[in-house]
DNA sequence: ACCCTATGACTAG
DNA sequence: TAGTCCTAGGGTT
C-alpha cells in the first residue's frame, strides 16, 4: 500500500536482492514491452524519491515505476538451480537476479530471488536524464536528508488550498498519502481546511518535523503507526485492522481516541478525508 | 455474482 | 469534476 515509506523500503529491498550484478527482467503480462532493453543488464541501485521508485541500470538507463492506487510486488526467494514459479494472474514486470554459475560457459546462472510488480500506474524504461526531470517535478521528500522543507512552504504561504489539499499535491510535498495527510493534521491539532495563506510557519515546520519521523517508522516497520504512547490502549481497533494505529485514519463514526468527538469524513478532491472536529477546530 | 472501496494520479473538457 | 487506469478485498445478494 503505497505512500512514500513504502516506495523508499522497497528501493532498500531491491538493491538488497539485486545491485551488483545482472537481472533478468520479463514482461510476463506482454505490456512492458521494453524489459528486453534491460533484460541481462546489471543492476546498479534501486532508489525512490515520493512515491516514485526507480531500479537503475548500467549504460544510463532506469525502469520507472509508479504503484498508483493499488500496484503491489510480490517478493518471493528460489531455490538454487530451481526454476521460478509461472506468474499467477496478471504480472507487469518479474525481475530475477541470477545465481552463479558453476559452468562458466556464458549462459546466466538460476534466479535466486524474484519480485512480481502487479497492477503499478506506470512502469517503463526511461534515461537517467529523464529521472532527474521527474524528480525535479516533485516537492521535497520528508525522506530525503537532503530535502528542502522551504520550498513547500513557499508554495503553501502563497496558496488559498485548504492545507488538506496541499499536503496530498506531490509537487508541494513528496510521497504524502491521505493517511500521512489525516494523521499529521490531526497531531499538529490543524483544521484541514485551512487555507495555506493563513497557515502559521511553526505550524508547517512542526508538520514538516512530523513527518520526518513518522515516515521513517514507515519505511523500517513497513506500515503507518502513528499513535502516541500515551493514547494507544489497546482498544478501538480501526477497521481492518487487528491493533489500533491511527487516530483518525478510516475511523470516520468512532470516538476521537483524545477528546471523544466523533470522528467526521467528507470527499475533499476525490479523496476521503478524516479528521476530528474536536481537536482540529479552527 | 455483484457492488463498493482503497495508502494515486493523469487526461479531457 | 468525471472518467480512466485495472488489482484485491470485503460486504452484500
Amino acid at each position: 500500500m503505497p505512500e512514500g515509506h513504502t516506495l523508499h523500503r522497497l528501493a532498500r529491498l531491491h538493491t538488497e536482492y539485486f545491485a551488483g550484478g545482472p537481472v533478468r527482467v520479463c514482461s510476463p503480462q506482454g505490456r512492458f514491452v521494453d524489459s528486453i532493453v534491460v533484460d541481462g543488464r546489471y543492476f546498479d541501485r534501486a532508489t525512490a524519491t515520493g512515491k516514485h521508485l526507480f531500479h537503475h541500470y548500467e549504460g544510463g538507463l532506469a525502469v520507472h515505476i509508479h504503484l498508483g492506487l493499488y500496484g503491489f510486488f510480490d517478493t518471493y526467494r528460489v531455490n538454487d538451480g530451481a526454476e521460478p514459479p509461472a506468474p499467477v494472474g496478471q504480472v507487469r514486470m518479474r525481475v530475477a537476479s541470477v545465481g552463479d554459475d558453476d559452468e562458466d560457459d556464458g549462459e546466466v546462472g538460476s534466479p535466486r530471488r524474484v519480485i512480481d510488480l502487479r497492477g503499478p500506474t506506470r512502469c517503463e524504461v526511461i534515461a537517467e536524464t529523464d529521472v532527474d526531470g521527474v524528480r525535479g517535478r516533485l516537492g521535497p521528500d520528508p525522506l530525503d536528508p537532503a530535502a528542502d522543507p522551504d520550498r513547500a512552504w513557499d508554495r503553501i504561504r502563497r496558496s488559498s488550498r485548504t492545507i488538506g489539499a496541499l499536503l496530498m499535491d506531490q509537487k508541494v510535498l513528496a510521497g504524502v498519502g491521505n493517511v500521512y495527510r489525516a494523521e499529521v493534521l490531526f497531531r499538529a491539532g490543524l483544521d484541514p481546511f485551512t487555507p495555506g495563506t493563513r497557515m502559521r510557519e511553526e505550524d508547517f515546520r512542526a508538520i514538516w518535523d512530523d513527518l520526518v519521523a513518522l515516515m521513517a517508522v514507515g519505511v523500517d516497520t513497513g506500515a503507518i503507526h502513528t499513535i502516541r504512547p500515551a493514547h494507544d490502549h489497546g482498544d478501538l481497533p480501526r477497521r481492518g485492522a487487528d491493533r489500533p494505529r491511527n487516530y483518525v485514519y478510516q475511523r470516520d463514526g468512532w470516538d476521537c481516541r483524545v477528546c471523544g468527538t466523533p470522528i467526521a469524513q467528507q470527499k475533499l478532491e476525490a479523496r476521503t478525508l478524516f479528521w476530528c472536529p474536536g481537536c482540529q477546530a479552527s
